[in-house]
DNA sequence: CCTCTTGTTGAGATCTGATCTCAAGAAGCT
DNA sequence: AGCTTCTTGAGATCAGATCTCAACAAGAGG
């Protein structure tokens, strides 16, 4: 596990509050970083009973927001109804690509969008705290499961040169 | 009113797809092109009860999702928990700074980030339908609340050369 | 190590935004 | 006008998130 330092800033961060270092709080943190992927609050819920990590769901959405308040989770609504949690390394800011047909979740970096993003703040005089950014639309595979649903007695469709891969970090709903 | 064009569009849009025209229908396209603003559904609702137009809730949220669907308003997530909605131009993109001290709600349009995106989803192979970018932070007039309140006795503080002063279409909540 | 204070937890109630149900109503075709 | 089919409205229902409050335990102090 490679969350040693960000295991002291929590706690570090924690005392400096005057917050208490709990079982539960300890559990949670480790959790949502050995989940290396976006999750929600129900899901992490399930996975730390599965471990026979007792937790209540109060206590859940409570120390999900402290993390994030920390600054060591993010909390977004990646799909549409959920917010989803990942944890955050520190300095390496990334975006979404959403797919609505498989519900796959790709994370890209462009550094080319957070200077614009700082400029035009700048020149609203705004104060950015945080960000989203999401692009929802259909991934490679969905758009040609589409396209071979619509018209099914042909194939030998000239296919992309390359198909591009990407980290992708969430499976599709069930 | 200058949505006569916009009107013309949903009622060919309607007719096209077997929908039928009703009052309801109507008096919800105007009421959402007349407010000049990021408005949620029940906002909605309570402003068309004010101007003596009936309409049942299920309807304001079945025909907003019908207006989003032929591309004549947007439906977004700006604030943390409703859905806003936003009458369209055409081939007008603009996305939002969220002020999350007093709620105001800034729109800015940025060429470059939008040809970033187109980029990125080239790269990735991913067919994009629809996007959400926003910014949340404090806005000038917050900031400056903020800092006030911090040391009291302490003014003339020098004052930014000039405030950038952009189209600002969500008042503060209540 | 024991005690006291005070922040934290857990089970379930509650809230909120959104969607669904289904009988009554009305577009629009003829 | 008559008929078919889509649409509406009132209220029930759903899902996700938050709140309540008594029992609990972290951590300071002795
Ligand atoms: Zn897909
Ligand atoms: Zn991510
Ligand atoms: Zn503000
Ligand atoms: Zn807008």
């Amino acid at each position: 596990m490679s969350d040693a330092r960000e295991r002291q800033k929590f706690l570090q961060w924690l005392r400096d509050r005057g917050h208490r270092v709990t079982a539960e709080r300890l559990a949670l943190f480790e959790e949502i970083f050995a989940q290396h992927r976006h999750i929600d609050a129900e899901e992490l819920l399930d996975s730390m009973k599965a471990r026979a990590l007792k937790i209540s769901r109060a206590t859940v959405y409570r120390n999900l927001d402290l993390l994030v308040e920390c600054g060591l989770a993010r909390k977004q609504r990646l799909g549409q109804n959920r917010f989803l949690y990942e944890h955050v390394h520190p300095g390496q800011r990334h975006d979404h690509l959403v797919c609505t047909g498989c519900g796959r979740v790709v994370e890209f970096v462009s550094p080319g969008i957070a200077a614009l993003q700082g400029e035009i703040c700048r020149a609203h005089g705004f104060s950015p705290t945080s960000h989203t950014l999401q692009i929802s639309g259909l991934c490679n595979a969905c758009v040609q499961k589409r396209d071979e649903a619509q018209r099914p007695p042909e194939r030998a469709l000239p296919s992309p040169a390359h198909v591009e891969t990407a980290r992708t970090l969430s499976g599709p709903p069930p």
